[in-house]
RNA sequence: GCGGGCGUGGUGGAACUGGUAGACGCGCCGGACUCAAAAUCCGGUUCUGGUGACAGAGUGUCGGUUCGAUUCCGACCGCCCGCACCA
């Protein structure tokens, strides 16, 4: 350190983060030290962050979730865990295939390029990572696993190919999964989707609906919301599907309820518009036909839902009873009903279902309350136009009327289970679920081609696991819309594997959240060349134990993956069924906004804070011209709210950045991102370069040091406690405290032991969180090795035991005193010695307190 | 509408299973060092009254349980997130 004009001879040499950040990265590197072997005997960890798109460059939200992954990792490897800590790149997917269409370059040369940016700005990072597992989806080495899986996926009867209605996203020219479908708009493109009639492939996620709700209750470390809105998106239902006969001529209809108990309350039965009844009468009434085709039209703009009216068709049909043969009810084609749940078809129940009601209501087919509340008079119990949902005692309902809703349930359920219609059961008890196979074809280039070969006599069949991969061509054109394999003639045609006849290749590649659905497996044994997973490793690395990620994932990735891992155990490839035992969702970077007096955004880095009479101001850096401060909102172009993170590493290091990401917040909240933060970082940084320097040139002779010990080995228990339960902002607060002490103590006499002592467990603390200032200070200390491999210190626990202990008085529940007792006073002594201090008996004036409350360690409250 | 969560100083947030509300950081105010700046250090910082020790009030609002409530219960107000014609 040359810069400084007036070099004091005792003040010590600021940190350098430049320069000793990659010096420590590469001393890392060349010792090898996160590379992990799978035979290492010490028990495992398996720590993970989601593995980014290779968008081009890094964002703050990366850096927050891998800052807070390496924190585990490092802590983890401190404790004596052989610890898995990969990454790895999601890089099929649409961007690149933009990327193409408005620049002309290869998706391929895209990927890679982006991929070398980024890896390059992790390794800046200083992140813990094994970089010798890195893997890409886009490798052909990766993907051909992923095709011999759906292959056995195929066998196993969990891919299916079919014609269904599907999304198709506009823009993005592609049909999307029922999950990547927000409000009606596409996840990525924000299109809004269409409903088209397609030949897909999926995968069978149905079959393993119950299982995946089941096992929600298992996942005990994933937060609450998250295993809520799966359960809410599998949508598990108990009811019964009836079956009604049609009146005059041949045929039923069924329909799916989980109120059978409300049978008798029914005034009709309404199917959907894209039912095969409705086709059928449509066929002779062009009224129908017009009604449908309007139901068809306002069914494709999902937002127009909202305010749809409640629209019917009465189709003149009528259906029998199934309790009474002789009651009809009229069959109408109402809008509101779904083809896609349940059988297409409901029965109305206008007095006890709200939308029931409403239709009942518009078409005057009257209702009748068949479920009487609780308390209310049955006589007078009237429905006009809010209906009843409760559970309650059945009336007008024959043979069930004075049954609980319960009882009625199974009572119809019973008896419709022994009732015949042409030689089966009228009624069927049935668990219905709410959730949809997975669609995974899509029309797009930059994805895994799915192995399946077309042949006119064969239908479709499978590549061969000889022949996989089968991989993507490389030289194609984007200069017409749509996918290019199905251009790309030469690598079409092929010949049957069956029967030798030229055929041609499936064009349709997966589904980018198939390729991220098994990574994590894939880390396991990623040099693996003949097959998806080395079974030894995969079932001794999973669960991952600590998965960490945004909350956008809670039902899309966060599903598929749990699907993947079933269907991987159903084929033999994992032992194992839930992928992440444990699952954070971290909170987002987020950040001031600024606009001139012209209204423009302008970018945190082109301004200045500056307070005039307390008050915050920003003026733009260039002109002077004073911003207006707006709202905190998530970092995006658009606002222009974005800090790049390799200009912070660039001005701070990274080991400020990391700092200040893991300190400001909860993790699990948003961060706001602060140039006043990110100097309070770098102010500790060189806080903590001081405070060391001092300790490992300390020569005092002694001194009263046990306060130094103890508020050390105090820090040291509670970061452990705080970072096990990944609370890093309590972390950071703890070693605030234990800098101050060691401050404190370093003004006066200390004795050269325990500043050494203290200073070599904040370094140890800090290590986690600021890898590379802790390697500088733990040399600076004289320790040998490396501290990112130093065993992690042990807590004296004697230390957190104080002989003597302060109480808080109070007085009618106000504090009136403090009194300081031996710790392990009895009640009785304490007592004693509260009401002869002088302080308590001074609030007293005299009173005697009728009672006396004493908590052993915490307080005592004295009631006049 | 249904489900989940949250309301604490100027600000981000602490407070273990009911036990000293405001830890720790940021900001701000005052001071020291300096020719000056940067950096650093010292003191203060919930509100009201008082020079002061101290007193009173205080965790969205109202009520309840308790010796004692940010924490538990009830009602209400506000905000955030998810789902939403699911039969």
């Amino acid at each position: 350190m040359t810069d400084s004009a007036h070099p004091s001879p005792t003040a010590p040499e600021r940190y350098n983060a430049k320069d000793a950040e990659p010096r420590w990265q590469a001393a890392w590197a060349q010792a090898r030290i996160y590379e992990t072997k799978n035979d290492d005997p010490r028990p495992k960890y398996y720590v993970l962050e989601m593995f980014p798109y290779p968008s081009g460059r890094i964002h703050m939200g990366h850096v927050r979730n891998y800052a807070m992954g390496d924190v585990v990792a490092r802590y983890k490897r401190a404790r004596g865990f052989n610890v898995l800590h990969p990454m790895g790149w999601d890089a099929f997917g649409l961007p690149a295939e933009n990327a193409a269409m408005e620049r002309g370059v290869n998706p391929r040369d895209w990927t890679y390029a982006n991929i070398a940016t980024m890896r390059a700005q992790l390794q800046a990072m200083g992140l813990s990572l094994d970089w010798s597992r890195e893997i890409a989806t886009c490798d052909p080495a990766y993907y051909k696993h992923q095709q011999r899986m759906f292959l056995d996926f195929l066998g196993k009867g969990l891919v299916t190919r079919r014609t269904a209605k599907v999304n198709w996203d506009p823009v993005d020219h592609t049909v999307l999964a029922n999950e990547q479908v927000i409000d009606g708009r596409g996840w990525r493109s924000g299109a809004l989707v269409e409903s088209r009639e397609l030949t897909q492939w999926f995968f069978k996620i149905t079959d393993f609906a119950q299982d995946l709700y089941d096992a929600l209750d298992g996942l005990e470390r994933w937060p609450e919301k998250v295993r809520v809105m799966q359960r809410n998106w599998i949508g598990r239902s108990e009811g019964l599907e009836v079956r009604f006969a049609l009146d005059g001529r041949d045929g039923e209809i069924k329909v799916y309820t989980t109120r059978p108990d409300t049978l008798f309350g029914a005034r009709f039965l309404a199917v959907a518009a894209d039912h095969p009844i409705a086709a059928q009468v449509a066929a002779s009434s062009p009224d129908l036909q017009a009604f449908i085709e309007e139901c068809r039209r306002i069914g494709t703009a999902q937002a127009a839902i909202d305010t749809a009216e409640k629209l019917g068709f009465d189709t003149g049909l009528k259906v029998r009873h199934p309790l009474d043969p002789a009651w009809l009810l009229p069959v109408y084609v109402a809008n509101f009903v779904l083809m896609e749940y349940g059988t297409g078809a409901v029965f109305g129940c206008p007095a006890h279902d709200q939308r029931d009601l409403d239709f009942s209501n518009k078409y005057g087919l009257g209702n009748t309350p068949v479920v009487c509340p609780e308390g209310q008079d049955a006589q007078s119990f009237v429905i006009t136009d809010t209906a009843f949902d409760g559970e309650g005692r059945m009336i007008n309902s024959r043979f069930l009327d004075g049954m609980t809703t319960d009882e009625a349930f199974k009572a119809v359920a019973n008896r419709l289970e022994n009732e015949v219609l042409a030689s089966a059961p009228v009624g069927e008890r049935k668990v219905q679920f709410r959730l949809r196979d997975w669609g995974v074809s899509r029309q797009r280039y930059w994805g895994c081609p799915i192995p399946i070969i077309h042949c006119a006599d064969c239908g479709p069949v499978p590549v061969p696991v000889a022949d996989l991969p089968v991989a993507l061509p490389e030289h194609v054109s984007f200069d017409v819309p749509g996918n290019p394999l199905e251009r790309d003639e030469a690598w079409r045609a092929v010949p049957c594997p069956a029967c030798g006849a030229p055929a041609r290749r499936e064009t349709d590649t997966m589904d980018t959240f198939v390729d991220s659905s098994w990574y994590y497996a894939r880390f396991t044994a990623p040099w693996l060349s003949d097959a998806p997973t080395d079974r030894v490793a995969v079932d001794r690395w999973l669960a991952v134990d600590q998965y960490i990620g945004g909350i956008e994932h809670a039902i899309l990735h966060l599903l598929y993956a749990r699907f993947f891992m079933r269907a991987m155990q159903a084929t033999g490839w994992s032992g194992v069924s839930e992928p992440f035992g444990g699952l954070f969702t971290q909170g987002m970077v987020v950040h001031e906004t600024y606009k001139d007096a012209a209204g423009a955004w302008v970018a945190p880095a082109e301004i200045r804070i500056a307070s005039e009479a307390g008050e915050r101001r920003a003026i733009h850096v260039r002109t002077n011209e004073p911003l207006a401060i707006g709202a905190i909102e998530k970092m995006s172009k658009s606002k222009r709210n974005v800090v790049d993170p390799d200009d912070i590493i660039a001005s701070y290091g990274a080991d400020t950045a990391r700092w200040f990401m893991l300190s400001d917040s909860p993790p699990e909240r948003d961060v706001i991102w602060s140039e006043e933060g990110v100097q309070g970082a770098a102010r500790f940084v060189q806080r903590v370069w001081r405070l060391v320097s001092a300790a490992a040139s300390a020569s005092g002779a002694g001194g009263a040091d046990s306060g130094l010990r103890k508020a050390a080995h105090k820090a040291l228990a509670a970061v452990e406690e705080d970072v096990e339960r990944l609370r890093f902002n309590r972390c950071v607060a703890h070693i605030y405290t234990l800098a101050n002490a060691l401050e404190e103590a370093l003004k006066g006499p200390v004795s050269v032991g325990a500043a050494d002592e203290a200073a070599g467990i904040l370094v140890q603390l800090i290590a986690p969180m600021m890898p590379h200032l802790a390697e500088e200070c733990w040399r600076a200390l004289g320790r040998e090795g490396l501290v990112a491999q130093a065993p992690w210190p042990a807590v004296e626990r004697d230390l957190l035991v104080e002989d003597s202990v302060t109480l808080p008085v109070q007085l009618n529940g106000k504090k009136r005193a403090d009194v300081t007792v031996p710790r392990d006073a009895d009640n009785a002594t304490v007592e004693a010695l509260v009401l002869t201090s002088e302080e308590v008996r001074r609030a007293l004036e005299g009173r005697v307190p009728r009672k006396v409350i004493v908590v052993p360690g915490r307080i005592v409250n004295l009631v006049v």
